[in-house]
DNA sequence: TATTCGCGGGG
DNA sequence: GTGTACGCGAATA
């Protein structure tokens, strides 16, 4: 008998001695699945001459086998032992044994389901075949099906299993008005939402307080043990729930913990689900199903001004959570029949959200496909960073070569790596900017730039040939490329690398993948397709990093400096043909592109066309698969410093030119701006751009500000938030935000906002200082006070504003009206403006200037206050450390 | 201008 | 479990 699965968790148990391996996975049909393998030794291996003695004796080890492998920095195979052990979890100790005896040891650190999963070419969410399957009589595993397995063979499968999810999410109250603590608060309410039906509901509420639509219990623990007999009942794939890794999990546990309830929420009856919390980050590890925290996928994967559920679901759903502050659910939970049921709902629906932002976003779907890619278990794909999955992917093609693998270093060397670094490492070429605002730039960039250059010049720890490796390799100096930072590799001919291989691999197969996606139908075949040539993308731009990292089994800074000395000079290079060849201005790059000037040119298909024919030229000058092609233009560019810039932008489609604008470094929504100043910037800065109305650009801010003055802006444009994280009485320091709540308190404590609530204020006029003049928006409104419009200019809009204007070469007394505003047309013109030569008189360098400083009272300003004078009426100087100045030079 | 610090999200 | 450990904006030197 056979059966086919879709892997989704892995690991091993003990038993008489031997490892036994569990797959965990779910059948196309939707079942369960748990097979046992018996019989894989683990194994590792060492070099050096007293092996054998160091090991002398030990009862792990099975046998020590010499060996010929390859060995990265060797060019020949080496001598080596593989010594074959009873019991993976003992491996570290054999290894700490032979290092404390001068031996090098290697492939000591693999987790030893996945030295099993790279034996056996199997990967995560990957499907496999199973042959001898004999049915496992055993409660160990909850499964649908349990068998123990001769064999397990990779297949080929497209499509992904249904797999079963479960949110849930819990109400606790808190005795401190801080965050509840499981030491010492209840659960109160647990929500749980099903993707299945189960039992017939889609949805539950469990409560210790008896309410309509809700499952009650007398006891904190009875609901608890129910909570976990409906997980298993239920048996998802996925639990999940929103930031549920960093409290609903850990809160649960502990609470289970503390009550004497089994946490058996995994596959595995045996063990218990645990929290581990390192720094801020807690992992949970549920045996056979996977954790997806929607919260920790989202902030990945989206780019939002906050990821509050209340946000997150507006921005993504378009659905909002049911309206209960945090500082009411105790009130309702004591509260009223209707209050209780309103607390149900609220929390019911905090699972919902959470589900559905699962679903209906597909946060699932792009882990899924970077898992298939790279080998590594869905659960790691979501929780690490590409470290593993990298090392996932290279390690099985690194044996398959007959090369053994590196261990991970110790803190020491990675602390001594990460120093050096940054010295010894070089980044991307940035071009400086011409300044001012430019017409007509095309930009051109190197199609995957990296993966490309290491292709090109079989950059490989494999090809790598050391000053005095020449005759171990066997080659000559005509056998070697030498990249700009001076190391030298072996040519392709002579051998080709394994990274440079799987490159190819990765970057041809994503070639057929896009292909195959413009003939599919259907939209869930479509997606997967996506997915797939995103993930094959990811992996592809993630090698060359793994060089360059501190904790990287493969670091080696020669590799890294290569691939980034051969992009510099690519960059380089290529401003000097743009610029001689062809006349045309580079006007600012950065690492993979170059924006060039066509100076006077209006017509978009004729720039495509020029850029085209330059792209063409120079990328059949470059070495191997490296590509420069036309990405954009920017019929208008504006840079302010490197890495900053806005662009009104108009790229190629198939249906002609579609213009947006593109913003690099500048924000134009930051959580601690009202909304005025977006919106400000915003205008501005298409006034310039679209318009090329600079003058517009000047009167439009301008009448903001009279505006201001003049208290015409409508207060919902000045409302600045931040969250109240603790009772103000813990605060140190004095905050807006912190000195409104406790006023409002004062004037009526019902109504007041509580911890964990988002205050909004207003900045109004006073004496006191800057803090003590926070309001709430609807008691200005109510007792029509007057907001303190320099704030707003000084604190809010200034720093921005004057960030574009000064790009344009404007400056900041221009700005506010006394300067003069000629030559705006003559800039515009020149496509660049100098610097004003300040007057001489007693004089501090720029970088010493700390702010301004009051010639009379001595009071000091970080900034230019708006009146240009102190509020006493004294003058102003430069401050600096060695006292005032009346002039900064540069 | 670089580096360290603090806090988000959850109740 | 043959383990590993966030990330960005603000404040500060």
């Amino acid at each position: 008998m056979a059966m086919e699965f879709q892997i989704l968790d892995v690991d091993y148990v003990n038993l008489n001695d031997k490892p036994i391996v569990r797959f965990f996975g779910k059948t196309e049909k939707g079942e369960s699945v748990c097979v046992f393998y018996e019989g894989f030794k683990p194994y590792f291996y060492a070099a050096g001459d007293n092996v054998r003695e160091a090991l002398e004796g030990e009862p792990e080890v099975m046998g020590i086998e010499q060996v010929e492998r390859n060995i990265v920095g060797h060019h020949k195979p080496q001598k080596v032992f593989k010594i074959t052990t009873r019991n993976p979890a003992k491996t570290p100790d054999l290894r700490e044994k032979l290092r404390a005896a001068g031996m090098v040891v290697y492939e000591a650190d693999i987790l030893f389901k996945y030295r099993v999963m790279a034996d056996m070419n199997l990967k995560g969410i990957g499907w496999v075949r199973t042959e001898g399957d004999e049915f496992a009589n055993t409660e160990t595993v909850q499964a649908d099906k349990k068998f123990t397995v001769k064999k397990l063979v990779p297949i080929e499968k497209e499509g992904n299993a249904d797999l079963k999810h479960l949110a849930f999410d819990l109400e606790c109250t808190s005795s401190t008005g801080m965050l509840p603590e499981p030491r010492r608060d209840p659960v109160i309410m647990v929500s749980i939402v099903f993707s299945h039906k189960f039992e017939g509901k889609d949805s539950m509420v469990l409560s210790t307080r008896k309410g309509d639509g809700v499952t009650s219990f007398d006891s904190e623990s009875e609901m608890l043990e129910e909570f976990v007999k409906i997980v298993r009942r239920y048996d998802p794939d996925i639990m999940t729930g929103y930031n549920c890794n960093n409290f609903d999990f850990p809160f649960i546990l502990d609470r289970m913990y503390k009550l004497d309830v089994k946490p058996l929420l995994g596959r595995c009856l045996q063990k218990r689900t645990s929290h581990r919390k390192i720094g801020n980050i807690s992992r949970v590890n549920l045996t056979g199903r996977i954790v997806l925290d929607s919260f920790a996928i989202i902030k990945k994967d989206f780019s939002l001004q906050r990821y509050s559920l209340n946000f997150v679901a507006n921005a993504l759903l378009k659905e909002q959570k049911v309206d209960v502050k945090h500082s009411e659910i105790e009130k309702f939970w004591k509260g009223s029949d209707e209050e209780f049921r309103k607390l149900a709902e609220y929390c019911r629906k905090d699972s919902r959200l959470a589900m559905d932002l699962v679903l209906k976003m597909k946060l699932a779907d792009k882990y899924k496909a970077l898992s298939r890619v790279s080998g590594a278990l869905l659960q790691d794909t979501l929780d690490s960073g590409e470290t593993t999955r990298i090392e996932n992917y290279m390690l099985r093609e690194f044996n398959r070569k007959g090369y053994v693998f590196p261990c991970r270093p110790d803190d020491a060397t990675a602390v001594k790596r990460g120093l050096g670094r940054k010295e010894e490492l070089g980044g991307g070429a940035v071009l400086e900017p011409i300044k001012g605002l430019h017409s007509s730039v095309v930009v051109l960039d190197f199609k995957s730039m990296y993966p490309t250059i290491i292709r090109s010049f079989n950059i490989c720890p494999t090809t790598k040939v050391m000053p005095d490796q020449e005759e171990e390799a066997g080659v000559k100096k005509e056998d070697l490329i030498v990249t700009p930072s001076g190391a030298r590799f072996l040519k392709t001919d002579k051998k080709k690398g394994i990274v440079p291989g799987l490159l190819e691999n990765l970057m041809s197969e994503r070639d057929a993948v896009k292909k195959a996606m413009k003939g599919v139908k259907g939209e869930s075949k479509s997606r997967e397709l996506y997915a797939k040539q995103w993930a094959l993308k990811i992996m592809a731009n993630a090698m060359y990093g793994y060089f360059g990292y501190a904790r990287s089994k493969l670091f080696d800074l020669d590799i890294a400096n290569s691939i980034t000395s051969v992009g510099r000079e690519t960059i380089h290079s290529t401003k000097d043909v743009v610029e001689k060849k062809y006349g045309y201005t580079i006007v600012y790059g950065d690492t993979d592109s170059v924006f060039a000037k066509l100076e006077g040119m209006e017509d978009m298909d004729e720039m495509g066309r020029i850029s085209d024919k330059i792209a063409k030229y120079i990328t059949s000058n470059l070495l191997g698969s490296m590509e420069l092609e036309f990405e954009k233009i920017f019929k208008r560019f504006l840079p302010l410093t490197k890495k900053r810039y806005a662009a009104w932008k108009f790229e190629r489609t198939k249906d002609g030119w579609k213009e947006s604008m593109e913003m690099k470094g500048i924000e134009t929504v930051r959580r601690d701006w009202c909304k005025l100043v977006g919106e400000t910037l915003n205008v501005v800065i298409e006034t310039i751009l679209k318009k090329e109305d600079v003058k517009g650009a000047v009167k439009y801010f301008k009448a903001v500000i009279d505006d201001l003055l003049a208290n015409k802006i409508d207060i919902s444009k000045l409302i600045i938030t931040k969250t109240m994280t603790k009772a103000p009485k813990y605060y140190k320091g004095i905050q807006p935000h912190i000195e409104l709540v406790t006023k409002m308190r004062a004037r009526s404590p019902a109504d007041a906002p509580g911890v964990g609530d988002r205050i909004e204020y207003v900045i109004v006029k006073g004496k006191e200082m800057l803090s003590k003049r926070a309001e709430d928006p609807s008691y200005i409104k109510e007792k029509g006070l007057q907001i303190d419009a320099s704030y707003y200019i000084d604190n809010q809009l200034m720093a921005p504003l004057e960030r574009i204007f000064g790009a344009m070469g404007i400056t900041k007394s221009e700005l506010m009206g006394g300067g003069k505003q000629t030559g705006l047309l003559d800039i515009l013109r020149q496509g660049r403006i100098e610097a004003a030569e300040p007057k001489i008189l007693k004089e501090i360098k720029r970088d010493e200037m700390t702010g301004f400083l009051c010639s009379k009272c001595s009071k000091h300003y970080p900034r230019m206050p708006l009146m240009g004078s102190c509020g006493c009426g004294g003058r102003l100087n430069f401050a600096s450390a060695n006292g005032p100045a009346e002039a900064v030079v540069n």
